[in-house]
DNA sequence: ACGGCGATTACCATTGAACGGGAATCACGA
DNA sequence: TCGTGATTCCCGTTCAATGGTAATCGCCGT
């Protein structure tokens, strides 16, 4: 695909050197970028140079490099995620002020959540859920949900792959998760406690699109000791229930997910 | 740069692909997609599938495609602007929660301001901001607010260029908006009715990052008829500072603005 | 001032990835 | 059935990309 000796592609290297920024290492130095992505110095100077010429990556008064602004423009511009995320926001706001707890709108993509919008405070609980953060489906509520309402022979695969077990409550059985799975669908909520973090509690609802699949999953993160899942999960309905009417949904029969990969 | 006749680098390609998409045209046919970025048509299908290798483009059921999962999520985490809005957001609804129309937050970039974030309703006022959307600086109280934070040799330079009158309050002249700029940099905020869209006002002011320099703009949109300045500014201004404080910011000067670019 | 070390830039011969025209194939509606 | 447009396949040409080596810059400690 390229000229490289480990015949990677120009673009493959671009994403070893997007992938090689993260909310811990948003700005770094060119010798230490090459070092991050394991390119040939002499390459990864020619390339950044050649990205910052496209404002793709842009370059600090120190010296060091970071993720241009034209990079975030035109993603944001162009994608279907800012759309979504816009919809989403104010009823997100509405669910966060009663419950007061984090709250995350996540999607399912490569076999993971994908979290693409939260709010909340950032302290008071444990929790590992970051924009743009990933997670793992069978252990988090959102994921749950995004799980229940996808094809059925998706599912297999994923309960068919070794299950990581996170903490006690975590399940991994796949005929335990498949009834599971089957409830969830069922009530139309998932609220799973402390299944990677011991301290706190999940509760996810679908979202929907035009089509009636669902596209995401609305969560709230509350602390183990304040569950009171009867009394948020309606809230979190009503929430979802906008946001899926945001987006142009009518129906009222359940989906099933719209994979993407 | 590359092999095309062109002259292109496979880089400078890649931003035509991604720039072929916008809100208006966020998925297409790569038919389409060739048409637009003026590629040559095998050239158009050859690239494609390598960003669907990668991700950064995907692939619909009906054949469309649009920019992929995997690039929001690779800017996301690693972009700056993420942490900017996050930090922005929470005082930015305080700040819509009162004044009930829309408010935005501005960057200066590339001669222009680039809006990050944008929140409140979409219907009740004209109002063409949008997220990761541009205006001049020179017709909105964003960019009058980073332009009168800014060295006053890039002011100049500005204030050189050819500047489109919009509409009749539109101010052009060189020497009224350079007294203009001192105004806004001695009150703190720039109050500008009709200036691009003779429905409305637009209200700014500054935030500060922890260099004291301005980094942003935050602004609100209201209905000319209801302007309310003197009322609307402190609120602004409480919520700013509050940004400011959660992005670093300790200091009391005036800054100036930090350019990118 | 000097010396050492890492970051950055400059140079350059080699080569295979990228290029794009053209033709075949597929998809779908008339 | 035909026609139009989207998509894929094929293939000879060529120069952009590659990455080693070496020079240069910049900073810090002595």
């Amino acid at each position: 695909m390229a000229n490289s000796d480990s015949g990677e592609s120009i673009i493959a290297r671009f994403v070893r050197i997007l992938s090689a920024f993260d909310d811990r290492h948003q700005t770094m130095s060119v010798a230490e970028l090459g070092r991050r992505t394991g390119l040939p110095v002499t390459t990864t100077y020619r390339m950044v140079n050649e990205l910052l010429l496209e404002r793709l990556l842009e370059r600090e008064p120190g010296g060091e490099v970071h993720i241009g602004t034209r990079m975030w423009e035109l993603v944001s511009r162009g994608s279907k995620m800012v759309g979504l995320r816009e919809a989403a926001l104010p009823f997100m706001e509405d669910v966060q002020s009663v419950v007061q707890h984090a709250t995350t709108l996540g999607i399912l993509d490569s076999d993971e959540v994908l979290y693409i919008e939260r709010i909340g405070t950032h302290s008071t609980v444990v929790d590992i859920s970051k924009i743009a953060g990933r997670l793992p489906l069978h252990a988090t509520s959102s994921g749950l949900i995004l799980l229940a309402h996808s094809p059925a022979a998706y599912q297999d695969v994923i309960l068919a792959r070794p299950l990581t077990k996170y903490t006690d409550t975590t399940l991994t059985e796949p005929a335990v998760l498949r009834r599971h799975l089957a409830d969830i669908r069922q009530r139309g909520f998932a609220a799973m406690p402390g299944v990677i973090v011991p301290e706190t509690t999940g509760i996810a609802v679908p979202v929907f699109g035009p089509d009636n699949t669902a596209v995401a999953a609305l969560s709230v993160i509350v602390p183990r000791t304040e569950e009171h899942t009867a009394a948020r999960v309606p809230v979190l309905m009503a929430g979802a229930r906008g946001v899926s009417r945001a987006l142009g949904w009518r129906g009222e029969l359940k989906g099933t997910v719209r994979q993407s990969q």
